[in-house]
DNA sequence: TGACTTTTGTTCGTATATCGCACAAAGTCA
DNA sequence: TGACTTTGTGCGATATACGAACAAAAGTCA
């Protein structure tokens, strides 16, 4: 690609849309700014931009994102046949399990969910379609990475910030490689409360009928309620049911 | 705003990625130029931009999205703090109806989903965090017009494509500006079977404690399982409930 | 309170990047 | 093969970013 076929401008205001976050509902020309490490005034016309085109509100002194937004977002999930495909065998499976049942997919060293369907809540975390955790300490993304070649799973592990959730997690990279040579072998991953206390979960990798992985399934359950090692007698059954009706339904 | 405040690239940027829906999950430089308007050296370079950052994937001939591009949209749904206070009281109203409840917010002339709890699916649409729907024939929808002063709905419902969906759509302006006022009076909106045969739904405004509307709250059934007439008198109770717990919260 | 400092928003001139056109090259299909 | 479509590239005209400068607002402190 040549210098030339890049429009700066275009990831200038892509990035300014990523300065918002939980933390940062609102922002102030200077706060995105710094958040950006752009220029004011290249910030300031990126969010007037924004503004102008419906995405963002502006009262004078701050910007937030409209709903308009999720217009993008959307774009991929109606766009990606995967999530409409894999809800109604989730929501079937959360019905079953009486857990909440998600599917994922890889994006750096992030998992992203794609299609939920949750029971009553019991993380901290309000999980929705486009939520993303850390792939090292959850069920999902530990499948990714075993299925991964080693030496990508470890290039993602050095760049991922791997900090102990709870005095469960685990965060050398030696160890964790281990973790995911034996859920490869066994064909799953359990978590016991790594993510947060009192939390388990269990996820199976999803093929395609080429044996290429596509996504990730977990259940996830509190911990009070079904012990770890519960938890693969208990639901591993069903997620290997979900795994192969889907594994023929995908090409 | 003066004309340098707008930084076309990015909005033609935007435009780009909106270009993707569930009939174009891939699309090649032409055929975005096409959907887009823009010039096809322009749209070439959008694409390469996005590609670049990772938001896209190319290979050569298609260009399509990767799951980075829910970060965008996600901006939006963790800077918001609706979604996630609402959502464990949506699950709850779901688990007493037995049906599936949202919540959404009027964007233009549609309504665009913040927050969901799903039961079995009833509906041909999946209908997830940022779906859409038009408003005018949605039971959200009609409590986000009639919560408007009536000249803004009117002005709404003239940039709406005024379609039927089923034989029983409302789609004479007139007659959906009267429905309005009903739904203002009575205090919820029913819909049966306007946008989709075999689906009702029941819905109510959400408001703060300014009593400015801030949501619409509603569960949806399966027309064969619970006829329309039915739907008040199980749902509206718990719909209510649901209303006047989250108004307390809601600042 | 008022003087002072710091932060923020806005404007401007200029160097640079981007746009859209026109043309060339490469596929595509009958 | 030839007609057609799609993609890539060079270039002049135009739009945009940068950084500095200034004005306005918000803190700060005695």
């Amino acid at each position: 690609m040549r210098e030339t076929d890049f429009v700066s401008g275009f990831a200038r205001g892509l990035a300014v849309i990523e300065a918002f976050d939980e933390t940062r509902p609102k922002l102030s020309i200077a706060e995105a700014s710094k958040i950006t490490g752009l220029d004011r005034a290249t910030v300031r016309r990126s969010l007037l931009t924004l503004s102008e085109l419906g995405y963002a509100d502006y009262d004078g002194k701050f910007f937030a994102l409209t709903p308009k937004i999720l217009r993008l977002g959307h774009a991929y999930l109606s766009a990606t046949p995967l999530p409409t495909i894999i809800q109604p065998y989730l929501d079937q499976l959360s019905d079953r399990a009486g857990q909440s049942a998600s599917a994922s997919v890889l994006d750096g060293t992030e998992i992203v969910y794609i299609a939920r369907a949750s029971q009553k809540r019991v993380m901290s975390i309000n999980l929705t379609t486009g939520s993303r955790l850390p792939a090292y300490c959850a069920s999902m993304g530990r499948v990714w990475l075993a299925a991964l070649p080693e030496q990508e799973a470890r290039e993602i592990l050095s760049r991922s910030n791997l900090k102990a959730n709870t005095p469960y997690t685990k965060t050398d990279p030696e160890e964790l490689i281990a973790e995911f040579r034996r859920v490869r072998e066994q064909g799953y991953a359990l978590i016991d409360q790594e993510l947060e206390l009192g939390l388990c979960s269990i996820a199976v990798p999803l093929e395609n009928d080429r044996g290429r992985i596509v996504a990730a399934l977990n259940i996830g359950a509190p911990a009070a309620h079904v012990a770890a090692a519960e938890m693969v007698e208990r639901y591993l059954p069903l997620l290997k049911e979900t795994q192969a009706a889907l594994r023929v339904v995908l090409r």
